[in-house]
RNA sequence: GGAGCCGUGGCCGAGCGGCUAGGCAAAGCUCUGCAAAAGCUUCUACAGCAGUUCGAAUCUGCUCGGCUCCUCCA
């Protein structure tokens, strides 16, 4: 195992500290998943990569991971309004389906989205609607400590007695005061004895499609209930990690340790982490504006603001070129470069198998190594550390030039550095594999035909050759003695 | 209205008291039949104003501009 030093920013303490995990080998962590009612687009996709990049690094530094992420496939209000139809319902009349299929539908295609992206699956994914028990168990044991009501049916979270004895807005930093009389007067909530009150669980109505029978009548989960009580079950009332977009911070992961402490006396993480926004033309990319780009959109090209399609790996790339912490605006520009830089990278990777061994280094690898572990270590600083690795890129360039020298030994090394960095930890991945026997057979008898056209000087066809094979993809690269292609 | 974040060279994006970020683009050079690739070199920036400091992109205050959250949202 590589002795770590990893520091991970704690949204809870506002600072950046040394990571330990509560059980020394092992690390629990639980990631909000996603809502399957409709397609996950870019901005989700880049809150799922980030975490990827925690799971996999983590994992790389020889710990055992539990990664947990739920899929939200009932309770989720419109609105927020603790009333009306939840969202898998309203998008099932709408088309005329059965709620659970909706769930499938979006469920299939978020994993599809996701191994497009070449994204671990998680340890367990577990669904709302497989957990109606624990909610419900839940529930009672907030409503047993004192911290909860029932109303006609649906159960809230007194939130006001709460935060009486615990600090309630300490995730949001927010002021308490101000929240209780900012907040907006919303139609349908008289059954609230407060107003920041929210719902454990909620009275069906008759129309209601998704129900389950409970202590308080049919009903259905509330939103924040479930990620307590799979959090709980999974990982115990105490793990090590908890993430999620930066917009939850202020209500769900609010509430949700609310929820916690009220039935476990805990906060549930050691690290509460959150990933920034991905944006277009600097606004926030949701759904809602409608500037939401879909994976499919990107990949093809088809969406109104791109000039032409970009691979899911150049995407990765690209989304790993900033920090999770800070906001990524989205243009074509900044894909054009990453698609550069990418094809840039794994050239360079590609070219450590064929360097020649000689006596001695003369290259700095243990800094380069050391260099790449500090940036990872630093709160998963994925922008350094490909920085770095261009550092590394440069120095494979120039030993496969014979300006640099490197050891049998040495070489292996910087293999696996390269092997573990930009596969293992980035999760970046070769595309276009071309390389069969065939096309290097076929490129062998191409190549040695133009090999012959240019001693005879015959430019116009070596040319017409290279310049063919370049739009198909083939880049043709003479070099002293010999001539070698890459697939781009 | 309240809470908070951000404004870095042509573009993207790190850094967060002194030391080269990096990628892309552009220019020059080396190499080459010409290219490409690769290497080297150049462009050395921190919204504005004031202050703290021996020293500020980095700390403080104000101004301007943008964004997020307070309503579902990754």
């Amino acid at each position: 195992m590589v002795i770590s030093k990893l520091k991970i920013y704690d949204t809870l303490k506002k600072e950046t500290l040394l990571f330990n995990p509560i059980h020394p080998g092992y690390v629990g962590m639980y990631v909000c998943g996603p809502t399957v009612y409709s397609n996950a687009h870019l901005g989700n996709c880049r809150t799922y990569i980030s975490f990827d990049i925690m799971f996999r690094y983590l994992l790389h530094l020889g710990y055992k991971v539990r990664y947990v992420r739920n899929i939200t496939d009932a309770g989720h209000l419109e609105g927020d309004r603790d009333e009306g139809d939840d969202k898998f319902a309203k998008k099932a009349k709408l088309e005329q389906l059965e709620p659970m299929e909706i769930v499938q539908r979006y469920t299939v295609d978020f994993h599809q989205v996701l191994a497009q992206f070449n994204t671990l699956p998680p340890s367990i994914e577990p669904t709302a609607t497989g957990h109606i028990i624990e909610q419900i168990e839940m529930a009672r044991k907030i409503i047993a400590n004192g911290y909860a009501y029932e109303n006609n049916g649906t159960i809230y979270f007194d939130v006001e007695k709460y935060a009486k004895e615990y600090p309630y807005t300490q995730l949001s930093g927010r002021n308490l005061d101000e929240l209780l009389t900012n907040t907006r007067e919303l139609d349908g909530q008289e059954e609230k004895k407060g107003r920041l009150d929210f719902a454990l669980w909620i009275k069906a109505k008759p129309e209601t499609l998704m129900r389950w029978p409970s202590p308080w009548g049919e009903g259905f989960p509330g939103w924040h209930i479930e990620c307590s009580a799979m959090s709980s079950k999974y990982l115990g009332s105490e793990f090590d990690i908890h993430g999620g977009g930066m917009d939850l911070v202020p209500t769900h992961h609010t509430n949700e340790i609310a929820q916690n402490f009220a039935c476990h006396q805990t906060n549930p993480a050691k690290f509460w982490v959150h990933t920034n926004m991905l944006t277009v033309n600097g606004q926030k990319m949701s759904k809602s504006l409608g500037n939401s780009f879909l994976p499919d959109e990107l990949f093809s090209g088809s969406h109104p603001l791109l000039d032409k399609g970009y691979s899911p790996m150049t995407v990765r790339f690209f989304m790993l070129q900033a920090h999770y912490r800070s906001t990524l605006d989205f243009s074509n520009e900044a894909l054009q470069a990453s698609e550069k830089g990418f094809i840039r990278l794994m050239k360079a990777t590609k070219l450590i198998d064929g360097l020649k061994v000689k006596d001695a280094t003369t290259i700095d690898l243990e800094g380069l190594t050391a260099s790449v572990y500090q940036a990872l270590n630093d709160d998963f600083n994925t922008p350094v550390t490909i920085a770095q690795l261009f550092e590394g890129v440069r120095l494979i360039n120039l030993l496969n030039d014979d300006k640099e020298t490197i050891n049998a030994e040495d070489k292996l090394a910087l293999k696996k550095l390269f092997t573990e960095i930009v596969f293992e930890v980035l999760g970046l991945k070769e595309e276009n594999v071309a390389g069969s026997e065939k096309i290097d057979g076929l490129m062998d008898v191409i190549l040695s035909i133009r090999q012959e056209a240019k001693a005879k000087k015959d430019f116009s066809t070596s040319d017409f050759i290279r310049d063919r094979l370049k739009t198909i993809g083939f880049e043709i690269n003479d070099g002293k003695d010999s001539t070698s292609y890459l697939t781009l």
